[in-house]
Parts: C-alpha cells; structure tokens; sequence
DNA sequence: CGAGCTTGTTGACAGAGCGCCAACAGTGAT
DNA sequence: ATCACTGTTGGCGCTCTGTCAACAAGCTCG
C-alpha cells in the first residue's frame, strides 16, 4: 500500500493487449472449470510442482482469477481433494445379508471398483501428493477415511455406536486397503485377486479376533 | 537468543555487519550440525513451511552454506528422511524360536518399540511430510518399507527368495502397521495393547491364510 | 614470527511463485 | 443509449530459493 499512492495514469503509451478471452461466465461456471482444470494436474503432478500459473493457462483466464475464486492456492487444493475423495456412497442396502464372509467380500469388491475406476487422482489425493502434514489437507483427508472406516463397521454389522477405539482400528484397515491399492494400481506388484483375498481374508480376522477386544 | 547478534561494536565506518560467527569447522562437522538441526525442525513443521532460512539461523550460518554443503532444499529434505528412517536392524537372530504366534508376537512388539521411540520424526517421515508424490522422496521411503517388509517375511519364515507378490502383501502390511500406529501415537484412539494384538492376529491370519496364494 | 595459500563462510543478486489490488470491460437494467 | 454491476485482467510487492564472487580463518612455509 504504501508505495503505489498513485492511483491512475499508468499511462499513457501503454498499450493494453486486445483481450480476447475477457469471456464473461456465471461465477458457479467460470469456478467448475478451474476447479476440473485443477482436479487434472495436481492429479497428474505432486502440489509444489502444480503452480497457480499453470492452473489458469490451461484454464484460459489470468492467474488472478484463480486466487478470485478461491483465494489460496492450498484452498484451491483443499477443494480438489474433497472432489477427488468425493466417492458413491456404498450401497450398504445392497450387500448381500449373507454371513459376514459374504459381506466382506461385497464391499471389498466395492472398495476396488471404485478405486480403479479414479485410480491415479484417488490415489494422489489419499497421499495428499505433496502436502501431507498440513493440518487442513490431514482433515479433509481424515474425514473421508472415517466415511471409508464407518462403511466397513456397518457392513460388518458393527455400525451402531462403535468406540472410538474400534473406530481406530477401521481406520487403520482402511490404510491397509489403500497400500495394498497401490501395490495392485501403482506398482503392479500384486493382482486384483490377490488384493481381493488379501484384504478380504484381513477384515474377517479383524472382526473376528480383534474388533471384540475394542471395548 | 541463539544468534545473539550484537558484537562489540567494533569498527564504527563499516557498513558490513561485523561477523562474529565466521568460525570455521571441518567441513563433515558442519555438514552433521545442520543435519541435525534440519531434522529437528522437519520433524516439527511440514516441508513447505521449513525454510532454508530457518535451518541456517538455527545452525548459526549462513543460507548459502545449507546450499553450499547439500546443494538443494530438496536433497537436504532427503538426507533428513534417510537419518529418520534409518532404523536399528530388527536383531532377527534374537527372535523366539517358537511358532509363528510367538515370532509374530516379538516382531510387532520390537516394531512397536522402535517406532514410539522416536515418535513424531519418525511418523513425520513415513508419511513425506508435505513431499509425498515426489519420485526422490517417495524412493527414500519405499526403500525403508522394503527393509521392513522384508524383516516382516524373515521372521515368518519366508523371506528366502519371496516373489514380487509375496514382498507386495508385506509391504502392505507394513503400510497397515505405521496406519495403526498412527492412530495410537498421533490420535490416541488406540492403546499400545490394542495396537499389539490388532497386528499380531492381522499378522498371522496373513501368513495363515493369504500369503500361501501368492506364487 | 610474518607472508601466502587453502578453503570454509558470507552477503548480495537474480529468478520464480504467490497474494493482493485497482482499473478494465462484458452484461443486463433503466 | 446510458448506467450500474461485477466478472476479469495485468501488474506490484513480498517471500523463498539457487548461485556466485569476495572475504577471512587457520595452516604451512620461509
């Protein structure tokens, strides 16, 4: 503020650039489409290497309106997560009422469908690419695993009123389902099959001999 | 505090700030001090908000040493995870030469006690604190989960020439045990007993039951 | 014991990215 | 057609990073 007093004949031979591009679109639009601009890179490369320059090149607009619409670009980032994490509800009415062991598998199943079908941007928002650590993205990041933990509680018949301590415990599965996701997506080092029986196997056994013990 | 800058006011014409501190060490002495203060200050704050400028006034240097010594922030960030990661080798030789319940039992326990020893740096790094998705970060520590998977199949009697799938299921087990431990040191909604026997039986149900399937 | 050399160390410079702001320019209402 | 409204732009200042030439501390040699 203190320098700049001098409010205006920048002047005079400046030549502004013909805009072209001044488009003018409703708020709600203009914001959707920067917002799935920036879904896409910062799904392609880690947050440092994503700048708020290239978010509004490949929107079209000045970086400006990038800062405009969503103030910073950690908030920019906050929100392409939630989109990325944003996931179809489970379907718990359609699991099988089978035993526990039908009931497991359907939402395993479940769980990698929707995983594969996001791969890459879901993967790199649940290892919050290159921000991990800050309290904000850690939240938003926390509130979809707790989403992901209490399906599991429910489908597995302990939805009602679960302790924090078998919460813990759903949470904990739920990172294993995303490492063995990444081994199987990522690395390729495992099998849709094997994941499947992997994590399958491992959440009868925690209901079984571990969620008991969770007071 | 710490730079405590007010020399005894030694020249007076001299416009160049009198350097008191220019006190010379071996070059590997230098390089150890402000390692040391890098890790401290990485283990408290994530990447981003760690500047350079702060590693250099805590060490009591200038800025363009912590260049000078390891060249980019980034490699300086590398060389603090591999000193967080690097971890006592699990002494496999001590291991019970009982059944797999008691080897189990010793390795998760062993694990457990190497890892609330150093508590937050350690979880800090596991999870590349703000630099997850970066290619050098993320092999520093794909490199430390392998040393634990492979700790992980030794002491379950399969670590002789394990296939790709068999190291991919550890490697997923030890991405379920820094996400239980997590919730036990970090959110506290977990006891280190609940810890121990959420990993042990998960442990065992695995070498029981899914790691026979992988060829 | 002083001159000179080696090299650890410093401060400054230039570039890049980000948040902010005032002016500009479409768009609909009067 | 004029005017108000607001979406949009381009630039300013700040912070942070990497690089570099100059400085000086400590050792060696005469």
């Amino acid at each position: 503020m203190s320098s700049a007093g001098t409010p205006p004949a920048p002047a005079a031979g400046a030549l502004r650039p013909p805009v072209i591009r001044g488009r003018r679109l409703e708020p709600d639009a203009r914001r959707e489409q920067i917002l799935s601009v920036a879904v896409r890179l910062f799904g392609e490369r880690p947050y440092p290497e994503v700048s708020t320059t290239d978010v509004a090149r490949d929107a079209g607009v000045a970086r400006g309106l990038v800062n405009h619409y969503f103030g910073t670009k950690k908030e920019l980032y906050l929100e392409v997560v939630r989109v990325m994490l944003t996931v179809p509800e489970v379907a718990l009415s359609l699991l099988p009422d089978g035993g526990p062991a039908e009931r497991a598998d359907a939402i395993v199943g479940w769980f990698l469908d929707v995983v594969s079908r996001h791969s890459t941007s879901w993967l790199a928002a649940i290892t919050a690419g290159g921000m991990a650590g800050d309290p904000d993205v850690d939240q938003v990041i926390a509130e979809a695993v707790d989403v992901a933990a209490d399906s599991i509680l429910t489908a597995t018949g302990l939805g009602a009123d679960p302790g924090e301590a078998l919460r813990g415990m759903a949470r904990a599965y739920v990172g294993m389902a995303t490492c063995t996701a990444r081994e199987w997506l990522q690395r390729g080092a495992l099998t849709r099959e094997q994941v499947h029986t992997l994590l399958t196997t491992t959440l009868l056994a925690m209901v079984e001999k571990v969620f008991p013990q969770a007071t």
